[in-house]
DNA sequence: TTTCTTTATTTGAATCGTTCAAAAAAAGGA
DNA sequence: TCCTTTTTTTGAACGATTCAAATAAAGAAA
């Protein structure tokens, strides 16, 4: 599953003010085909591309992509590594697995852009609402897993690789 | 300012079939005298009135006391430490600031519960909604600094010590 | 195309928050 | 008071991320 560069990406890269670099385009497509990524994953995913990317330059590329708003970076595992998205202006929220991390986009019932409007928030002038919801998944709570495989927030999601 | 061990927290402790150590007592005391506080601050404080604790002490205690449904630890700080709260069961939310990292609790204005509804979640099991607001608060807003003083997560924020 | 300047990447070390593991100490029932 | 279990201390380790200096690549200009 060796992907070549999306044209996608170069137009979304230099559209974005950012010159583009290999490094650039393969950590957009990483991210592209697999939401929900760690910074290692995508190191990983790059490396085949790309042999020898360091894995600074994916974190410096992660922090660019995510600052020209290509990216959206998520806090959903206690403790964990940030995961990376490409949907980035639709206001979706993520369910996340306490059993095996499993993370999904979800829409918020309560429509489009639900809990921006915080009742009373001090002054605040607020640009984002991050909603994560956290449970068991459908193969989880099914198996009623006690706490077998609780991944304690280390390294990336099981179901991911 | 050198608190007294309140006999709540004697109490809620010993209610939630924990044992009852001074370690602990002065955790929760000094995480409910200073909501949305990181280990790191939890440590300092309760080294006052508890001098020499191990950080690995406040760390078992805190994870004890969440576990325990005592404290709540939230993800607010990208890239940051866990910070906790006494206040555990009511569903409220929160808006940090992206400038100076204050945390305040909001009330969702939708009502109780609000997002808890995910519309289609996958079959998950959700037994909790964290609802992050990210902005600039009041001051931050105000003083229109463009990026002063942008505490980058490390550490606790300012307005905190 | 070639050169030049700016911006990215590599390299390698360091930092922070957190956890692991073993020994010593304290809690609380018998 | 003794004993067993649970906590705490102690000290090292780890993963994720960042810092800093040297090198390489991007892309505008000649």
């Amino acid at each position: 599953m060796i992907e070549s560069p999306r044209p996608d990406s170069v137009l979304l890269i230099r559209d974005a003010a950012l010159r583009v670099t290999r490094q650039r385009v393969a950590v957009l497509d990483a991210v592209g085909a697999n939401p929900h990524t760690s910074a290692a994953t995508v190191l990983a995913r790059v490396s085949v591309v790309l042999p020898g990317v360091s894995h600074q330059a994916v974190y410096d590329c992660l922090s660019d992509l995510t600052n020209a708003g290509l990216l959206r970076r998520i806090l959903v595992v206690e403790g964990g590594a940030a995961l990376y998205e490409t949907r980035t202006r639709d206001n979706h929220h993520h369910c996340v697995c306490r059993a095996c991390g499993m993370v999904v986009d979800v829409d918020c019932a309560v429509g489009f852009a639900p809990c921006l409007e915080a009742s009373d928030a001090f002054g605040f002038v607020i640009d984002e609402a991050e909603v994560t919801y956290r449970g068991l998944c459908a193969g989880c709570a099914a198996a009623k897993t006690p706490a077998p495989s609780v991944q304690t927030s280390k390294g990336d999601p099981e179901w991911l690789k």
